[in-house]
DNA sequence: GAAGCTCGCCTGTGGCTCCAACTTTGCCCG
DNA sequence: CGGGCAAAGTTGGAGCCACAGGCGAGCTTC
């Protein structure tokens, strides 16, 4: 079975059994290449491809210079979804509530909704409405990205506006303007990260995205929604389902 | 800035662009090696690196033989989380309601609570927990894995049990008991997935899991909780989030 | 004893080659 | 004219080598 496995595998499958079983604690060092080579009586290549796939699956961390490493747990951050946010988005309370300092700009314009986004705020194609995207930072740190888009009815404004930090929750937003949110939902996927996504978020290779599509309801009618990217190497959703009695 | 970054990014970043503007749409084939070191005048080694960056990210796939094609998108099967589930699990109803045949086996046995554990169920360390570990399927086919910690005065039975396909949701199971469970709670993250988790579920390296952390609560105190492993290129969570009035 | 520098180790990148296994295509022969 | 087979093309695995540049241990020098 594992004899005509390939060669590499053998190696990977040894040091990632040492790593989960804790052999070789967060931080330890892992063999280098040449080390490799010798130990498990491997080419070059092999070694190389092995360290590039535990790196790759975000066990180990390589660093030009001195060597590979296991990577230390990172501890996720939660982000309580089921809380309506207000007055601001989820994201500055998650951060108020986990002691670090929320920061954020925005930048708003007029925009043609791509068949999804169309889909989700039940409008046909290229209707016209307001994008807005937002950068999220924690203690000056980039750590999560949104793209909002609204109804125009909506909006406040048509014209291209941009901010930092003072812009309402859709939530608060609305009531202030007579339109009552009555329902949030959310769908959340994994994927892997676009190259500006990583760019901004400075995402190490290997860690994927939370991707979050939410969507504000009010009376039965979507009036605004989200793309939410999340890196998983820093937040835990957490959701609470009420049960009704 | 592009002049000095490696060789390989160029070919990655002319290919990645066509893939997401769909210049080359799903399942267009992609220049081979021998095609690439020409087209971009690159070593081979630089061309399979770029391939195999993209196969990484997931854009596209590899088969010996014929070449590699640009992805098709995957669809995303929903699990709908805000249902409360009855008479079966969640899973077991996102099955039927995507149409697939559900089906699961079960084995049940008494055990110490790990210290995780032992905090998400209120206990102190090691205390007696009945375990029960799941294997889901739809359609015959591994698709969701799940541990479930339960308090040993709800569990039926202390001794070694299992069982396919009977064992109904932890809600009714306890509205039957006579204990009415009134909240849920699920923490969401993203992570590697164990090795024998890869082989249970089956999944294609590269592909990460979502890891759903759920609680139940009875009268504010836990009575069950439960890790599920969702392969994060199958399945989105989707949460209602309600807004009081 | 402390400060600074050198040199060796390690990663990341990249080039070249060979081979096994598999797919596709097109040609040849019946 | 059609079916089957062989050749060409492709991926994935594997080996070897080279070189730039970061990092750090340890030696040298002040």
């Amino acid at each position: 079975m594992a004899n005509s496995d390939p060669v590499y595998l053998r190696v990977v499958e040894d040091l990632r059994r040492q790593i989960v079983d804790g052999t070789l604690p967060p931080g330890a060092p892992i063999p280098s290449r040449h080390q490799i080579t010798r130990k498990y009586s491997v080419g070059e290549t092999a070694a190389r491809h092995a360290l590039r796939v535990l790196a790759q699956e975000g066990l180990i961390v390589g660093r030009v210079g001195s060597g590979h490493r296991v990577r230390e747990k990172p501890t996720l951050l939660p982000s309580y979804r089921s809380r309506v946010p207000e007055p601001h988005t989820p994201f500055a309370m998650d951060m108020q509530a986990n002691g670090r300092q929320p920061s954020w700009n925005w930048r708003s314009e007029l925009a043609e909704a791509p068949p999804e986004i169309a889909q989700r705020l039940q409008l046909s194609q290229w209707s016209p409405v307001i994008r807005i995207r937002f950068v999220f930072r924690g203690d000056g740190k980039p750590m999560q990205l949104a793209t909002s888009y609204e109804l125009i009815e909506f909006g406040q404004s048509q014209s291209p506006e941009e901010g930092t930090a003072e812009r309402r929750s859709t939530v608060s937003r609305m009531a202030a303007n007579g339109t009552k949110i009555t329902e949030i939902s959310e769908s959340v996927h994994v994927r892997v990260p676009q190259p500006t996504e990583s760019d901004l978020l400075e995402l190490p290779t290997g860690v994927q995205v939370l991707h979050v599509e939410r969507t504000h309801w009010a009376a039965e009618r979507p009036v605004e929604t989200s793309d939410i990217v999340i890196p998983g190497d820093k937040f835990r959703l957490v959701y609470g389902i009420p049960v009704s009695l």
